[in-house]
DNA sequence: AGATTAATACGAATGTTATCGTATTTTAAG
DNA sequence: CTTAAAATACGATAACATTCGTATTAATCT
């Protein structure tokens, strides 16, 4: 329940993506990562992770020379705070708009459909 | 199948919405709409929209002294390729995971649960 | 026509993000 | 201890986006 106002920027999101997957790690390791999808410069990447920790976005550790980040916020969470964003931004808040797009845009498997309507019918039941 | 990159930014965006509510109007009604949330000077409106009308984002008729813009691109659409672009930059591609997520989120009302099993409905039918 | 009103056009200031080059510091090797 | 390598710190630049002030143009009223 608190507020986080605190948005991550696009490449910053990127950045936390790297650290979710991989955990806390140092800035050339991030780097590196980033760079198998697009070429970014080291000290492009170390400048963003510097202005994420003033941001509170990354926690470091600064005790050896390579400094070694990790992930300050939650993937769910973040996602969750940005979602509602979207929605207020791009649907004026209404969910339900959002989710039938989504699911109508592509082919969504028999399996996640299943999953989607196990979510639906716990939902239903404490609705009643 | 078209290639629209031309994702309208936060701004153009809240222009849109109010073109896509009013149907075409002038600059003056757009920025009064625009007022009852919150601040924004006329020439500011009248800036984007002309910037929107450089980007094909809206046209505008020029006969009249008045000159009366109208969106150029559809609601859905856009939300749609707005949508493609957040799921994929939050999501990584997964439109489950954000389908999950917007369900869980809040309250949804029973009419619009049936809305959206419907649509499931009708999906697992095509994918037999 | 002259003055007033209302519109558009233009340009400048501000703020944010992204990017990288260069300087500096720190560690390790010789 | 000196030097080379690797990391961090810092500052500068460029691209947008947002905002608004001022200038200009066009219509209306007396």
């Amino acid at each position: 329940m608190t507020f986080k106002k605190n948005h991550p920027t696009e490449s910053e999101l990127e950045i936390l993506q790297v650290l979710w997957e991989l955990g806390p790690s140092s800035v050339r390791r991030v780097n590196e990562v980033l760079n198998t999808k697009r070429a970014v410069g080291y000290t492009t990447s170390l400048k963003i992770m510097q202005i994420m920790t003033e941001k509170g976005l990354v926690t470091r550790d600064t005790n050896s020379r390579t400094h070694i980040y990790q992930a300050a916020v939650q993937e769910n969470e973040t996602q969750s705070s940005l979602l509602d964003s979207f929605i207020s931004k791009t649907y004026r808040g209404c969910a339900k708009s959002l989710v039938l797009q989504a699911l109508g845009k592509e082919k969504t498997s028999p399996e996640e459909l299943a999953e989607i309507k196990a979510l639906i019918a716990k939902m239903e039941e404490n609705n009643d």
